[in-house]
RNA sequence: CGGGCUGUGGCGCAGCCUGGUAGCGCGCUCCGUUCGGGUCGGAGAGGUCCGGAGUUCAAAUCUCCGCAGCCCGACCA
């Protein structure tokens, strides 16, 4: 009867503290519970709104450390546009408005009058930083002009989701003004490389890059690449786009120079993006029924060191700030758990925190000068490791944690994308992952295969060769010269 | 925005059908004990039952209107 009722206790406890679901149990609810018990976000008051708690906002400053140290590297300057936008700005592109106008938040209303012109809250800001731009630019000394920002932006979501998608989020745009198409277009993808690079180094994670197919562009763009990666329940999540945006905005602001011969030229512009969304990319792309995996370049605290007994034995935490300190001094991040919790409960924690390793220190290892590491994943033992050792090889088996991700990662997805030549074998493939298909671009084969599967094309990939055939669905000619993917995303 | 579900201490839930102003588990606080994978015992704190209106002597419970969340769809860098 009292073991019944102990057994009873623990299970009440696991199941509070820990993940009820397993992500191959209801995906959507372990996505949910992630983002709450370990700490990551919540709902704001109002409606699509959300609170970043530290743990998350953490990872999001080392993505921005990562991304914003290569913009620099490849000349670019952060500047601050105005969160508010006049309302006549989103309206000079034509494409841009029809774009955005169901996803804009209006302010009507400041110091308790109405303001003369109503003001949209930014959902993107080409229109500001375009108009800035125009008076920016005159020759083409000017150019090119290199611009990014860190901020946050707002849309109207119909069904927001924690770090998919929000009302409010923050993201970095780029925006960029060239003296032509070639300099623009060298941009665009030069910066879709930034994306893929920092998506495969920093998150682990392999995307599939390559361009939009027409009726998935960015409103106003002439070209839109992504870098798409695949969650563990098959799907695909759009990581970061890249814009060629020819000369739609620079014809509606205004932006041109002159050139050598004093002719008035219109830049031809640019931008990309990329958000906080990547957590949630973190999130569902290394995940498991334990809980997070963050990956050891966005880790908080990539170690952590669980001293034993220390209230006891002083001589346990003095030795764990050692370790922390002289790990700190070779750039790993250390954190040393000294919550008055059993042990138990702290590899628990950060086990659902993902931190990749945890070390176990205590007076019997102290005595043998060792101490017992153990990863979140590929690793089923804990191991024995001399003290004097550490500074050696931490880094080394951070790094290792890395590859072991990434590769991980690219293999489910390799194995969950296929190349398919028939319908059927495309229905049975979208409902767990990927199909590359001919198929012939026409918006009538794209809203078909779209209303029976719920699959939309992610991208043309670049890395795919020429090929040319029959369209899947219609048998006409097949478009863009190579495969196209088709899944189902976020 | 259409269809479905939900809203009760921090979290997970019961109570609602058959109105009579709240209960359980976990967590939290304090004391002791324990500390190498979610210790054990004792004593406590904490809720205008999402909001508003209505019905009633009386509403967590019934009715209406909002708000918020979740799932499916539509929509969506």
């Amino acid at each position: 009867m009292t073991e019944e009722l102990k057994v009873s206790n623990d299970k009440d406890r696991a199941d509070n503290l820990g993940l009820g679901p397993t992500p191959e149990d209801d995906f959507a609810k372990w996505y949910q519970e992630i983002v709450k018990k370990a700490e990551l976000a919540e709902n704001g008051p109002v409606r699509g709104t959300m609170v970043v708690r530290p743990y998350a906002w953490r990872m999001w400053e080392l993505m921005q450390r990562y991304l914003d140290d290569m913009f620099k590297e490849t000349g670019h300057e952060n500047a601050y546009f105005p969160l508010l936008i006049p309302k006549s700005y989103i309206t000079k592109e034509a494409e841009h408005v029809e774009g955005f106008a169901p996803e804009l938040w209006e302010v009507t209303r400041g110091g308790n009058k109405d303001l003369e012109e109503p003001a949209v809250i930014r959902p993107t800001s080409e229109t500001i930083i375009g108009e800035m731009m125009s008076k920016w630019i005159q020759s083409h000394r000017d150019l090119p002009m290199l611009l990014n920002q860190w901020c946050s932006v707002m849309r109207w979501e119909r069904r927001p989701r924690l770090f998919l998608r929000t009302s409010e989020f923050n993201w970095q745009e780029g925006h960029t003004a060239h003296v032509d198409e070639e300099d623009a277009m060298r941009e665009t993808l030069q910066m879709l490389d930034i994306y893929e690079t920092f998506a495969v180094r920093d998150l682990a994670l392999p995307v599939v890059k390559g361009e939009k197919t027409p009726g998935e562009r960015f409103p106003g763009a002439k070209n839109t690449y992504t870098i798409e990666g695949m969650m563990r329940d098959g799907k695909a999540l759009q990581s970061g786009t890249s814009h060629y945006l020819g000369t739609n905005f620079a014809k509606a602001f205004n932006i041109e120079y002159s050139n050598s011969a004093n002719e008035k030229v219109l830049c031809h512009t640019t931008s990309w993006g990329l958000s906080t969304r990547m957590i949630g990319a973190l999130i569902m792309a290394h995940g498991d029924e334990k809980g997070l995996v963050v990956p050891p370049r966005l880790a908080p605290h990539q170690v952590v060191v669980i001293p034993m007994r220390f209230d006891k034995e002083p001589r346990v935490l003095e030795a764990a700030e050692q370790i922390a300190k002289d790990l700190r001094a070779v750039g790993v991040r250390v954190h040393v758990d000294k919550r008055d919790q059993r042990p138990g409960f702290k590899h628990n924690d950060w086990e659902l925190k993902g931190a990749p390793l945890r070390m176990e220190l205590g007076p019997r290892d102290l005595d043998e000068g060792k101490v017992l590491v153990a990863a979140r994943l590929g690793q089923d033992e804990k191991e024995s490791i001399a003290i004097a050792d550490l500074v050696g090889d931490i880094p080394g088996r951070l790094e290792a944690y890395h590859d072991f991700l990434l590769t991980r990662a690219t293999e489910f997805r390799d194995a969950n994308t296929k190349q398919v030549d028939t319908w059927d074998e495309f229905v049975e493939q979208v409902k767990s992952g990927w199909a590359s298909v001919l198929y012939d671009g026409t918006e009538e084969t794209e809203q078909k295969i779209k209303e029976a599967t719920s699959a939309t094309p992610r991208c043309i990939p670049s890395s795919f060769e020429a090929e040319e055939g029959p369209c899947f669905v219609t048998g006409a000619p097949s478009a863009f010269g190579k495969r196209v993917i088709f899944g189902r995303s976020y």
